[in-house]
RNA sequence: GGGCUCGUAGCUCAGCAUGGUCAGAGCGCUCGGCUGAUAACUGAAGUCAGAGACCGAGAGGUCGGGGGUUCAAGUCCCCCCGAGCCCA
């Protein structure tokens, strides 16, 4: 191990040359072949924008489970993938272009503008392949699949196909929101981006009912171009509605509304004449109040009704919602369950056609105005004035938007929402409720799928029109566009604007067909990857092999994308779900929680992070501190405490190596398993212990409790190997010859670490293959090339020993009140003691304990240890009941309590009160317990005893000092600063050095020849003198003064030769 | 407006499916100690000082708020508030 401290970067750049030099990932892969698989489905990044802190953890989730697997001995898939067509995409190259508006890029050409957006699909890739590789991210990038290449494209069509022969792929219209200027559909997202608040009309009209002349119902609209298009009224069925009197008028409005109504349009004096619910006006006619100026409207019938919705709103408005069919969503709904017809008098520019006869031409904005006048002069207008509301924008150029129906092409969800819904019951989902509650639901309220778009980059729907005869048809292969097409086709290029050129030839009347002009939802493209990431059309056996997937996981707004589109397609095609379990991660957020967005400025770039403290600390923290599926605040000092752990776990490998060196250890020559009777308690105890942790953090990473297995791990390495068995075997590594007790002190520690590198390895790879390569290797030459050669490690049921286990725990307990206690009498742990009392308590915790007497003794550094299952007579115990706080705790009972007490052995109820920090009495046949809050011990020692209670334990420390005690405490403190010397002189471990010590005539008699040999050995000295007068030694000797409990020592160190 | 999830010490969480040993753990913080597996670093050049790994002790929370069920509620029920994701 030439590093002298833990530097991640140093050991990633050093492994990842390794990797590259000896092809360990493919080898890795490769070695598994032919055995059980194991399918990963990725999800394909978007190629756009940069990786953040948020994929970074996706991607290690993803690579734990994929490296955990592989060292499990599958053959695992794990192709990458890449979303590279949609609209993230084409806005970037707009931007890059300089581009506003979709009619810019005709001006610039499709041709140009794809080749741009491949450009930056190359560019976006390039870099998330540089930082997958860096973060160690295991997958198949050479033979990535891409959603744009060609016989990506096909698959689609081909799963299209099927949709389309089984009637499943339909066209029908759909409202979309339109920016007039740039004479284009935006998507959701889109609009989302452009809310404002703007000022517009808010007018109240009276609609005359058809059949009761001189009453009207009366509707609130802030967009009173879209009234050209009404074809309805819509009322609440379940809210109670009024007819009141308004001079001559009767008028129809919502109970709940009328006053604010009423006040709004300034009508003082009214009369309510009857209420009912809303549905009893369900059907009742009226007339159109443009219906001279739009006369089209006199042919449509089944319109111009009241029609019934529950989502009509009852804080705004007059409870009766003004609908146009084509120009709102909600409307379109509503309209369609009522037969209402979808008119839409208004262009993709915004401007009224044919239609709208009168308003022919006129912008629609500008028609408000015009409207409202024809409206007032035909006395319809009740009020007019002026509102502030929330209003969707255009995001480019801040035109406001406009609702209107369009033909789209929609896959059809109700022939398959069942078997979808079945499907997704035999999926194991983590955590369970994200797939039985979340996406059941999703799935169950799924509408049918809109796929189509009207953009430039994406997958080209297949379908083709004839210009003659309207005939249609769905091309499921480029095979079947070549027979048909009318010029020959040689290679197809599936994209615009080239797929657009290729005009096919009528079956029925032999006229010219042309491509519907639609792209597709890139959703559809990674939701085929199923199939089409395979190559399934050319050959179908692989596929075969790995379909349904055994894993899929990405984050939880996946749930409506890619989980969804995924489901959907493979039911549609293969009729069941493709994949086998997921699981379904929270985000990053921010250091406060607040979520990472590029607007508040708050994004943590992967590439930064990994820059800043290394991959393998960065893994570390994002894959250990919370849970996959929850949510995880990202802090940059946090971070750095992994950095610290992973540090400690490296001191600990570099304490093993050093030794281990020194000695010349080899693993084959020191088996385990030929010195299991030498072992000592403390090396069965972490053997055992080791088997416990394989066991658990295998378990832990199967059920994806990802954290919790990283958590178990490193516990393991920090607490029970660097805290506790480190420290217990100091004195046998430094035995100096080949003592049975330093054999099986390496080989029990080699084992267990040998073990750890195995289970770090999912989750700090760079660092675990370090490890590997210069601890594993270093002690058995026939180790694999690779950590991810080896198996993953299998618990030996045969070291198992779980009374060790407890045991262990009992001692940690024990140590921690003998520092304790220590620290009371001010006695530092260097000064030995004559006697320590353990007092266990507890049921079985003495017997545990007694295995550990020898650790116990020397930890303690005592002389004797007596360990005890009841107290000792020699320690006077009382009780001191706390009176006020019994009292303020069980009120008037507080004397029965006090009674109570007092008839039990004071021993006994010591005892129990240490054992389990309460004492359990029955007051009046009522059980009931006193805590340690209202009662304490008060115990009398006699003699320099010192004690402390807790964990079931009391400890009594006997610190009599004598002669002889004294003695050796001394010989401890000088080992001590000798040891302090030869670490500031830089001396290698083995060294061996000459020591002269100045000491007081009456220190240096106490010395017996015992505590000199003893320090010698400890410190390496060949020659020790301890003199009285002044030491004679050369300016070359290292030279320190101490001051030791009050007594001054000069100490002279020098290397020997 | 709807669905799902989360809200316990400064931070990260455990405990809550079978209410009654905990109001807990780790990190951080404060104090003390220790030292050849573990001491970044800062000032300075002295066998310096502070800081840091490690060990021990300590501080800290009306378990988001409010109701209810019960002899007893972080733990069960209802409502509210806040956060996140998605839908509308």
């Amino acid at each position: 191990m030439k590093l002298k401290q833990y530097n991640p970067k140093l050991i990633e750049d050093e492994v990842r040359r390794y990797w590259a030099e000896h092809k360990i990932i493919e080898k890795s892969f490769n070695a598994r072949r032919g055995s059980k698989i194991f399918s990963f489905l990725e999800g394909p990044p978007t190629c756009n924008g940069f990786m953040h802190v948020g994929h970074a953890r996706g991607r290690t989730l993803k690579d734990v489970v994929i490296k955990f697997k592989l060292m499990q001995g599958f053959d695992v898939w794990n192709r990458a993938g890449w979303d590279t067509q949609g609209l993230p995409v084409e806005l970037e190259a707009e931007k890059t272009l300089g581009l506003s508006s979709k009619k810019d890029i005709e001006r610039v050409g499709y041709e140009r503008f794809v080749e741009e957006c491949n450009r930056l699909v190359d560019y976006y890739m390039k870099h998330w392949r540089e930082a997958s590789e860096r973060l160690g991210l295991w997958l198949d990038y050479d033979n990535a699949y891409e959603t744009r290449r060609r016989e990506y494209i096909e698959f689609v069509w081909w799963a299209l196909k099927q949709a389309y022969d089984r009637g499943w792929l339909v066209e029908d219209l759909k409202v979309i929101a339109f920016c007039p200027r740039c004479e284009t559909p935006l998507s959701d997202q889109e609009v989302a981006l452009g809310y404002a608040t703007v000022e517009d009309p808010s007018i109240y009209v009276k609609m005359p009912l058809a059949d009761e002349p001189g009453t009207y119902i009366v509707i609130w609209t802030t967009t009173p171009w879209t009234l050209p298009a009404n074809e309805a009224i819509c009322v609440h069925p379940y809210e109670r509605y009024v007819k009141i009197e308004v001079a001559d008028e009767k008028w129809i409005v919502a109970e709940k509304l009328l006053e604010k109504v009423m006040k709004e349009v300034g009508v003082k004096e009214y009369r309510v004449l009857e209420t009912f619910d809303g549905l009893s006006l369900e059907r009742l006619r009226y007339i159109h109040p443009l219906l001279d100026e739009v006369p089209v409207h006199k042919l449509h019938e089944g319109a111009h009704m009241v029609v019934c919705d529950e989502m009509v709103s009852m804080e705004e408005g007059t409870g009766c919602v003004h609908m146009a069919p084509a120009h709102g969503p909600e409307d379109f709904e509503v309209g369609r369950r009522y037969g209402l017809p979808v008119f839409c008098p208004v262009d993709a520019t915004g401007r009224y056609t044919e239609d709208a006869a009168k308003y022919k031409g006129l912008y629609v904005k500008d028609a408000d105005k015009v409207i409202v006048e024809d409206l007032k002069r035909k006395g319809l207008l009740i009020y007019e004035g002026r509102v502030l509301h929330e209003y969707p924008h255009c995001w480019r150029c801040n035109t406001p938007l406009i609702y209107k129906a369009d033909r789209q092409w929609f896959l059809r969800i109700e022939p398959i929402k069942s078997l979808i819904l079945e499907e997704n019951g035999k999926v194991k989902w983590a955590p369970p409720w994200a797939g039985e509650a979340r996406f059941h639901n999703w799935i169950a309220n799924a509408r049918d799928w809109c796929i189509s778009r009207l953009r430039v980059w994406g997958s080209p729907l297949n379908i083709w029109t004839c210009t003659n005869c309207g005939q249609r048809v769905c091309v499921g292969s480029y095979e079947e566009l070549r027979r048909m097409s009318i010029k020959p086709v040689e290679d197809v290029e599936p994209h615009r604007p080239w797929i657009d050129e290729i005009k096919l030839k009528c079956p029925r009347c032999g006229g010219e067909m042309i491509r519907e002009p639609h792209v597709l939802d890139c959703w559809l493209d990674s939701g085929v990857a199923h199939a089409a990431s395979v190559g399934y059309l050319r050959d179908k056996r692989l596929f075969e092999k790995l379909f349904p997937y055994d894993f899929v996981t990405e984050a939880v707004d996946q749930t409506r994308g890619w989980f969804f589109s995924l489901i959907f397609t493979s039911v549609m095609v293969f009729g069941r779900a493709p994949y086998k379990s997921v699981l379904c991660q929270g985000h990053v957020l921010d250091k406060v929680g607040q979520k990472m967005s590029k607007s508040k400025g708050n994004v943590v770039w992967a590439l930064d992070a990994m820059e800043r403290e290394g991959v393998d600390p960065l893994r570390l923290y994002l894959t250990f501190k919370s849970a996959p599926w929850d949510s995880l605040n990202f802090d940059f000092d946090e971070l750095k405490n992994t950095r610290r752990t992973l540090n400690t776990i490296f001191n600990v490998y570099k304490f093993a190596y050093t030794y281990m060196k020194l000695d010349k250890f080899k693993a084959h020559e020191a088996m385990l398993s030929s010195l299991m009777d030498k072992l000592s308690i403390e090396d069965k105890w972490l053997l055992s212990r080791c088997q416990s942790v394989v066991r658990e953090v295998t378990e832990k990473i199967e059920a994806l409790n990802i954290h919790e297995a990283a958590r178990a791990v490193i516990d393991f390495l920090i607490d029970d190997i660097s805290r506790g068995y480190i420290r217990f075997i100091r004195r046998r590594v430094w035995l100096e010859e080949e003592a049975i007790e330093k054999v099986t002190a390496y080989a029990t520690l080699y084992y267990v670490l040998e073990r750890a590198v195995r289970l770090l390895a999912p989750f700090v790879p760079y660092f675990a293959e370090w490890l590997f390569l210069n601890f594993t290797r270093e002690f058995s030459e026939s180790s694999p090339a690779s950590v991810f050669m080896c198996e993953w490690p299998r618990a030996d049921k045969q070291l198992e020993a779980e009374e060790l286990e407890e045991g262990a725990k009992h001692l940690m307990d024990v140590l921690t009140l003998v520092a304790n206690a220590r620290q009371k009498a001010k006695l530092k742990s260097r000064w030995p003691v004559s006697k320590v009392i353990v007092v266990a308590l507890r049921e079985g915790a003495s017997q545990k304990l007694k295995m550990f007497h020898k650790v116990l003794l020397e930890q303690a550094n005592a002389r004797e240890v007596f360990i005890l299952d009841s107290m000792p007579h020699d320690v006077e115990l009382k009780l001191r009941v706390k009176e006020d706080v019994l009292k303020e705790l069980y009120g008037d009972k507080h004397h029965l309590i006090v009674e109570e007490l007092s008839k039990i052995p004071v021993v006994k109820a010591v005892e129990e009160l240490i054992a389990y920090g309460k004492i359990r009495l029955n007051v009046k046949e009522e059980p009931l317990e006193v805590s340690s809050d209202a009662i304490e011990v008060v115990e009398e020692l006699r003699g320099n005893v010192v004690s402390a209670y807790g964990k079931g334990f009391a400890v009594y420390l006997d610190i009599t000092r004598d002669r002889e005690l004294e003695a050796e405490a001394l010989t401890r403190d000088l080992v001590r600063r000798i040891q302090y010397m030869r670490k500031e002189m830089d001396l290698a471990i083995e060294d061996y050095i000459d020591v002269v010590i100045e000491a007081p005539e009456s220190v240096k008699n106490t010395l017996t020849h015992k505590n000199v040999e003893y320090l010698k050995g400890e410190v390496r000295a060949k020659l020790l003198t301890i003199t009285s007068s002044k030491a004679e030694v050369s300016e070359d000797w290292y030279h320190k003064s101490w001051d030791i409990d009050g007594v001054r020592f000069s100490v002279y160190l020098k290397k020997a030769t």
